[in-house]
DNA sequence: TTGCTCCTCACGTCACGTGAGGTGGC
DNA sequence: TTGCTCCTCACGTCACGTGAGGTGGC
């Protein structure tokens, strides 16, 4: 039925395709032939269509349906993995080819031979530099964690303990961007021992108001009202726990 | 032949499937039929095969290499916007997976219900972050610049003086990362002031040792010597000028 | 009766992988 | 003569998109 498939944001076609390889095949059939979905079938198709979102294939889909409890930790693991792979190989490739198209801009009158020369050059030559890690200093890594999650709205990622309980390594994720939470030690200090910090963290979303209101809500310290800034950008800063500063913005227009 | 392919890394089947669509097709073949590729023929296997490694489609090589003057330059940037946002979408997916995995693991027993509850909540709840940025507070922007690119071999990006010539924005990227470089002021400050940072960068390379050897020829100040750590990287670090610190690191194995 | 939606084939997509069955050169 | 490599079909992959040609319900 059409209704069901713009409900779903599928089409027709899509749901003809579940129902040939047994994924989702209708309860019952009108007189005429037309399929007939039940509300169980409704609700399958509902959990078909989240993960199809999440770029789950097919066949691991109709697995995970046929046994949830045993299938899903390890198909979301799993499949963690392989987007994970696939993340790294495109956004080395994306590196690559920036690097590329600016080098081939800024030259002109290129021959075929230095065109190619160029190329190889830059795709011989591996960018050396993979990804970044943003690493900020805290005295209590938890506490840090649990507040950039709750308030920030940022991901929980792993939080590592000593044998004796302490937290001693933690992350955080923004995007694809990894964040380390790192004890303080000599040398490096949580901002509120030097009531100054030496970095700060900007962070682009949807909707830098939308995104205010609900760190605001969560009881964030702001340390600059959201404002349009003459580079494009709408933007507010708060203070986290520790002093470490916060810059979230979304582009204007 | 077999030996072409083995020396391009391509496989037969390969080179039969780029003669059936006529991208390469050997100039001559022997008695038996098999297929004889000349000194150009492997010329431009060559540059079909470093086109293919960056993820060109064969239809778009096959039309840059009939007219590369013409197509190569837009190939690469329309190819790049491409691999952009496929990169984006992954690195999107991949936050979310994350989250759901750590929010899996995280709960026992949990009812198919409530595992489903789970994953829509998180598919429902946008990722909003779209892409982050670090940034580090320098007195002297421009020499800050300068010394990253000459010393750690970063990217220069943008620099930005006010009227008075006065430096009052940098950007350097590592990889896909950017970093703005900004100046000192009330609530942040230089760790040279301080005597200690608030936060690292951490960045990871192809060989730690090779880029360490890199930085001390260029001048840097190593903090930490290469060492392989136990969570699976040998690892340098070092010191700006201004006293940000730096550590680059490579996978061990 | 006219649109509209539904139906069932069935080919196309992209870059090969993978046999099946057979032949010529070292 | 025995392996080894090469050859030519030709089906399979993954999740549908896209007509072709036809039918039942509002």
């Amino acid at each position: 039925m059409g209704a069901l498939a713009q409900v779903t944001g599928l089409t027709v076609r899509a749901l003809h395709h579940y129902d040939q390889i047994g994924l989702l095949t209708p309860s019952r059939r009108s007189a005429a032939g037309h399929r007939l979905y039940t509300a169980d079938d409704v609700a399958r198709l509902y959990r078909i269509s989240l993960l199809r979102r999440l770029g789950f294939p097919l066949g691991q889909i109709a697995q995970v349906l046929n046994d949830p409890d045993w299938e899903l930790r390890a198909a979301v693991e799993r499949h963690r993995e392989l987007t994970q792979r696939r993340a790294e190989i495109a956004a080395r490739l994306c590196t690559r080819l920036s690097g590329m198209a600016a080098k081939l801009a800024s030259r002109d009158h290129l021959s075929t031979t230095e065109l190619f020369a160029t190329l190889e050059e830059m795709t011989m030559l591996d960018p050396a530099v993979h990804s970044t890690t943003a690493l900020l200093v805290y005295d209590d890594i938890a506490a840090a964690q649990e507040y950039l999650v709750r308030v920030f709205g940022l991901t929980p990622g792993e939080l590592e303990r000593s044998p004796d309980g302490q937290a001693r390594h933690g992350e955080v994720r923004a995007g694809e961007q990894v964040i380390w939470l790192h004890p303080s030690g000599v040398g490096y200090r949580s901002p509120r021992a030097l009531d100054a910090v030496t970095g700060m963290t900007v962070i682009t979303v949807d909707d830098a108001d939308a995104h205010h209101a609900r760190s605001v809500a969560a009881g964030a310290v702001i340390v600059e009202e959201p404002v349009d800034q003459p580079y494009g950008v709408r933007e507010y800063g708060a203070s986290d726990p520790e002093g470490q500063l916060w810059y979230f913005h979304s582009p204007l227009d």
